[in-house]
DNA sequence: GCTCGTTTTTATCATTTGTAAAAAAATCGT
DNA sequence: ACGATTTTTTTACAAATGATAAAAACGAGC
C-alpha cells in the first residue's frame, strides 16, 4: 500500500504539505517475529504497515494478551509514547515479514507546529484512532463474546487466515478454549 | 471550573487563539435529569463542564449500560457526531444541576482550518481522550472486575459520593449484584 | 507421504457471574 | 419524623466461563 494512500486516508493534505511529511518518512522491514516496539521503552518513531500484520499484546500478565492487530494502511503507534511520552503497555510485534513507513515522532512533532494542514492531519489520526477504540471499548462492554466473534467473522474475515485462534480469542477477552466452544455453537 | 482552566489543561494556547476560542463560546445551565444529548441526533456543540457531573449510557438494549461519567473540566462530546458527523452510541444524562461551557462544532472547524495553535489545540483534546479510551479498554480485557473497582475506588473516589452503584457496576461492566458481592469481600 | 511440533477441539470439573426475587438500608419529600 | 420510593444487599439457583488435560487436526520441513 502506498503512503500516500495511507495518509490520504487520514486527511487529505495540499501537495506541498504532504511533500514536507513524507520528505521525513523512511521505509523499513522486518521478518516475521521482530518485535518492532517494545512496552519497556518509549519509542521514538511511529510506523504505518505497507505490507505485513502486526500484534500488540502484552506479557506483563503471566499468559499474554493480544490487544490490537494492525493490517495493510494502519498506523502503529504507542500511543502513551507518542501523545504522553511515556512507556506503553504493549510489546509490537510481526507476524509476517512486514514492511513498514516510519516516522521519527520529533520531526513531527515540529511539523505539527510548523504546518497548519499537518497538524489538521494529526488530530485527524488521533480521531480516527480514538474513534475505533471507542468502537472496541463499547463492544466490550455492550457485546457477548459471541457477537463480538461474529462481528469479527463480517468486519475481518481475512484476519482468520493470517493469525491463530490463539491469539483472536484473546483479543475478544476470552480463552482460546472459550473462542472454540463458540465456534462449535455456531457450526 | 474556569473555561482558561480547562482550554489550557488540553493545550496552552497563545492569548490570541485563545481568544478566538473563547469567543464562540457560551455558558449554558440545565437542571438534573436533562439529557443533553442524545443518541438517535447527530450533534451539533461539545462542551466542558463547568460545574456538575454526567453520565453517557446507551439504551439500545433492554438494560441501559452506562459507560463514562464527566465530571468538572472533563469534555462531554459525542465522538460519533464530532468526528464523523454520524448518530452517536450515547445518550448523555446530568446527574445534577450542571454548568457547561458550550461551543458549536461548526465553528471549531472553520477554526481548526484558520488557527495553528488552535488546530493543535483540537489535536491535544482528540489524542487526551484517546489515552483515557485506551486505558479504559485495556483495564477491561486485562483486568478483573474487582480489580477495576478497586482502581476507580483509588483514582475517583469522588465519584461514590455523586452516582449511585447500578450506574457504576455497569462503568465496570458488571452487574449491580456483582459489585455488591465484590464490596462485601473486601469488607 | 511421514514425522514432529503446533494449533485447535473436546471433555471434565471448579469457579465465576448472571438472573430473579426478597429483604434490608438509605433517601426524599412533605 | 413518617411513609413512600429508591438503592443496595442478600439468597438461591442457573448459565457461562475458566483451568487443566488429553485427543484430534493441521502444517512445515524433510
Amino acid at each position: 500500500m502506498h503512503i500516500d494512500l495511507i495518509l490520504d486516508a487520514i486527511y487529505s493534505l495540499p501537495p506541498e504539505s504532504r511533500g514536507r511529511l513524507t520528505q521525513d518518512i523512511k521505509e523499513v522491514s522486518y521478518p516475521k517475529g521482530y518485535i518492532l516496539l517494545r512496552a519497556q521503552k518509549i519509542e521514538n518513531s511511529i510506523y504505518f504497515i505497507k505490507k505485513g500484520i502486526v500484534r500488540a499484546y502484552e506479557s506483563s500478565t503471566e499468559n499474554e494478551v493480544t490487544f490490537w492487530f494492525g493490517q495493510e494502511g494502519d498506523p502503529v503507534i504507542s500511543m502513551k509514547s507518542y501523545i504522553k511520552s511515556q512507556k506503553g503497555y504493549e510489546d509490537i510485534e510481526l507476524l509476517e515479514n512486514t514492511e513498514l513507513y516510519q516516522i521519527s515522532t520529533q520531526k513531527l512533532q515540529a511539523l505539527f507546529n510548523e504546518d497548519l494542514h499537518i497538524a489538521n492531519w494529526g488530530r485527524k489520526l488521533a480521531e480516527q484512532e480514538l474513534i475505533k477504540t471507542e468502537e472496541r471499548l463499547i463492544a466490550m462492554q455492550f457485546k457477548t463474546a459471541t457477537q463480538r466473534y461474529k462481528d469479527l467473522l463480517e468486519q475481518q474475515p481475512g484476519l482468520f487466515n493470517r493469525v491463530s485462534l490463539g491469539h483472536i480469542a484473546s483479543y475478544l477477552g476470552i480463552t482460546q478454549v472459550s473462542l472454540s466452544r463458540i465456534r462449535a455453537e455456531i457450526r
